[in-house]
RNA sequence: CGCGGGAUGGAGCAGUAGCAGCUCGCCGGGCUCAUAAUCCGGAGGUCGGGGGUGCAAAUCCCCCUCCCGCAC
């Protein structure tokens, strides 16, 4: 007959897919006073060599953790709102999901749904916020932790935690660490905010920019561009959709590059000695480890080796090779 | 049967039937001009494996093994 609130147990959905979201959920089944009643993912797909069925990361980490998953086609239709509704959660969690919660289903669960954001909202609203962040060059970022609303990333902010970007840093390395902020921010701030004592805050209307899915079109590297921004788009595009450059016939993927002094035409290709660079309206554009469509990665200097016919192809004209 | 690429000296690649080549590396020597040093010489390959067709196969046909890329 005590308060009931301090020993309440609060029961919890998640939502997420890749890998990104597992310290999230990690953290949630490590909270006191919450359960995880329900895990919502992205159905098995086809995927890898062979078109084989593979479930996402949250689904294998979910079921080896013996939690109930629930995949849905839509959440659109009300067999989806009935299999919600019947697991009686309190508040939902969402970290990188992949569906759009449509606004009857925000509506499903008392608590509202809870979204970790990888962006200092509202700067980088959407789909790639950790790609949009190094290719801009921002020196900062972090997480929002927010409730969800009907708007892409447009609702009230809990906290949010900053992160200082690296110089070097890669979509791969800042989403690593993204990822475990948000299982952190998760930990230390979803108690509070179920006990009511973390009120959200309606986001600013200034700073808004958005970050919206990428395409392939997007990897694409136009030597109008300066060498230093080129290189922030080989960081930030790297794995997918990755940053390619037309050399000869071939669109060649560019895994790691760098920037170098220099003044060329820009799109000229001139030979250095890691492998070869290419001339920008500022600096040299220098490839590091590139990597051939059907082929493994490599050094630029191994691809120069192997390619150089068709890097220098303006300037070697057919040997003449001697008769009799 | 999702689409596709590959296996050729240590690395990366050319080579669609007629002497197995290119860039780099490696070894020996010359020179000394640092920053892609350079010049001369040299070693190193059962062309993934097995069968077939041909006067002749890295190359054409069949089988096998292994490797890899793409999908958002």
């Amino acid at each position: 007959m005590e308060k009931s609130l301090p020993t309440r147990n609060f029961r919890v959905v998640f939502a997420g897919s890749p890998a990104y979201a597992i310290p999230s959920l990690e953290a949630l089944l490590a909270l006191p006073g919450c359960s995880v009643v329900g895990v919502l993912t992205q159905k098995p797909k086809p995927r890898g060599r062979g078109n084989q069925l593979h479930a996402s990361a949250i689904g294998v980490f979910a079921e080896a953790h013996n939690l109930l998953t629930l995949t849905p086609n839509t959440l659109r239709v009300p067999e989806a709102h009935a299999l919600l509704t019947a697991l009686k959660a309190d508040v939902g969690v969402v970290v990188a999901y992949g569906k759009i919660l449509p606004q009857a289903v925000l509506n499903l669960l008392p608590q509202g749904w809870v979204n970790a954001h990888a962006s200092l909202l509202p700067r980088w609203r959407g789909a790639s916020p950790i790609q949009q962040t190094i290719a801009a060059g921002d020196v900062e970022t972090g997480v929002s932790l927010m409730q969800l609303d009907a708007g892409m990333d447009t609702g009230p902010i809990l906290v949010q935690e900053r992160l200082p970007v690296a110089v070097d840093e890669t979509a791969v390395s800042l989403a690593e660490k993204l990822s475990q902020l948000s299982g952190m921010l998760i930990r230390k701030h979803l108690r509070t905010y179920l006990d009511g004592t973390l009120l959200p805050q309606p986001q600013p209307v200034t700073g808004v920019t958005l970050a919206p899915q990428l395409t392939k079109a997007d990897g694409h590297l136009h030597f109008g561009e300066a060498a230093l921004q080129l290189v922030r788009k080989v960081r930030a595009f790297n794995p997918w959709p990755g940053a390619v450059m037309q050399v000869g016939t071939l669109l060649l993927k560019i895994l790691t590059a760098t920037t170098a002094p220099g003044q060329e035409q820009p799109g000229k290709i001139v030979r250095v000695p890691t492998g070869f660079g290419v001339g920008t309206p500022q600096q040299l554009f220098i490839p590091l480890q590139v990597q051939v469509p059907g082929k493994k990665p490599m050094s630029a200097a191994e691809f120069f080796h192997g390619y150089n016919r068709l890097l220098t192809n303006d300037v070697t004209g057919p040997k003449s090779s001697p008769t009799s």
